[in-house]
DNA sequence: AAAATAGTGTCTTTCAGACAATATTTA
DNA sequence: TAAATATTGTCTGAAAGACACTATTTT
């Protein structure tokens, strides 16, 4: 019996669309932005066996809102949690999913390298550039989420969250590059870094091959 | 019986949350930005009698997408089509509305105030800047809705939506300042307007007390 | 010493803000 | 003619892009 039907109103009830939520998770892996993938692994869900973008159905008795459910499912689809999670977009029709009306609250997550899965059975890393066709629309949710990364990384600090704990300016700047696919040039980009406040040196030096650089963390 | 139950499948059905869409309506009234709200009128739905953003549940059978339930919604609590309609944030807990766990996708609209209905028993507009509290989370909506209006307006055509279909520069000059509180210096305003490339001339000119000027339209 | 990387100087262009001057209307 | 509004000129400072130069370390 529907849950709302113990509050005993007397509303004639519609029947209600599938809530999913679906969390586009990316890294930088091999210097390219890559997203996670998850097999659909339920015979009775469509798609089966396919590759898809991780995702949960909202369950009602167990997420307490959508970013729990969002959480829950890089929990167990990728087995992380993410530091950088946010909302993207809600997708819902009556033709996307073979079972009929649903809707999916698509959100997506950045993780650094260091705490990346490794690929296995039930997860795997995928190079955002070349993505052969996704089930459902999973498609157009991936080019959404990269593509809204891609626009917040050249006016906020986002990419700081695909970094390790700490790092060079030259190691950051990297990041944004294979971001971004385009040269940052050293001087701008660092009076922008400055310009935004979202740096603290450690007070440490370190090399990577010549003069040492100074060591950042992003500024709590 | 529950729609899905029709596909005949093996796997266990969770309760499914409510999905509702509200739609934050605003227009230019008596010089400043205004809210469009209507009445909750089922005496079985929390909160009847009080006065909220309008909104609707997602019918299975008579919305194709959530943007269809959302002109549903303007259609039926408003009597309005809007020209600009826009995915702002979907919203969904456990604990946001007493009937159980519910979600609900917030779309934002604007219209010209040649087209915004007049008050009435069932609609009526109000100050966004003296909005007592809104029933459910309608309030934090409103405000989330507000504040990508006035940041859109800063880089965005957004405001030519609340236009009438021909106006002067100035005119359009005075909606931005309405909209954003602040004096834009007309300078700028021209030139930004240029470089955006969203007026078209239309070849006719107008006065309004003084030297007539341009008339322009949205761009196509 | 040579190579590699870090860090800084600075020139130029672009753009936004401020303010002012000029141009045409209406009343 | 006076008042009102439209339109354009231009000065200034801030920010972005491009490029080069200096500094300090490793090999």
């Amino acid at each position: 019996m529907r849950e709302s039907a113990r509050i005993g109103d007397m509303k004639k009830e519609y029947p209600r669309p599938l809530l999913m939520v679906d969390v586009v998770l990316m890294s930088l892996v091999q210097g390219s932005l890559h997203v996670g993938l998850a097999p659909r692994l339920s015979p009775d869900e469509p798609f089966h066996g396919s590759w898809t973008i991780p995702g949960v159905q909202v369950r009602t008795d167990e997420d307490l809102d959508l970013e729990a459910a969002a959480r829950r499912a890089l929990l167990t689809k990728a087995g992380l949690t993410s530091p950088y999670l946010e909302q993207l977009y809600t997708f819902g029709s009556s033709v996307r999913d073979s079972r009929g009306w649903s809707a999916s609250v698509a959100y997506y997550a950045l993780v650094s390298p260091s705490v990346a899965p490794a690929d296995s059975e039930v997860f795997r890393w995928e190079s955002v550039d070349q993505i052969r066709a996704l089930p459902f629309d999973h498609t157009k949710i991936l080019q959404l989420a990269v593509d809204r990364v891609r626009s917040k990384t050249t006016y906020s600090p986002l990419p700081l969250y695909l970094a390790p704990e700490t790092f060079l300016m030259s190691e950051l700047r990297a990041i944004y590059e294979q971001v971004l696919g385009v040269h940052q040039d050293p001087r701008g980009f660092e009076r922008r870094m400055e310009a935004m406040g979202v740096l603290e040196f450690t007070g440490e030096m370190r090399s990577s091959g010549g003069k040492p650089g100074r060591v950042y963390r992003r500024a709590s």
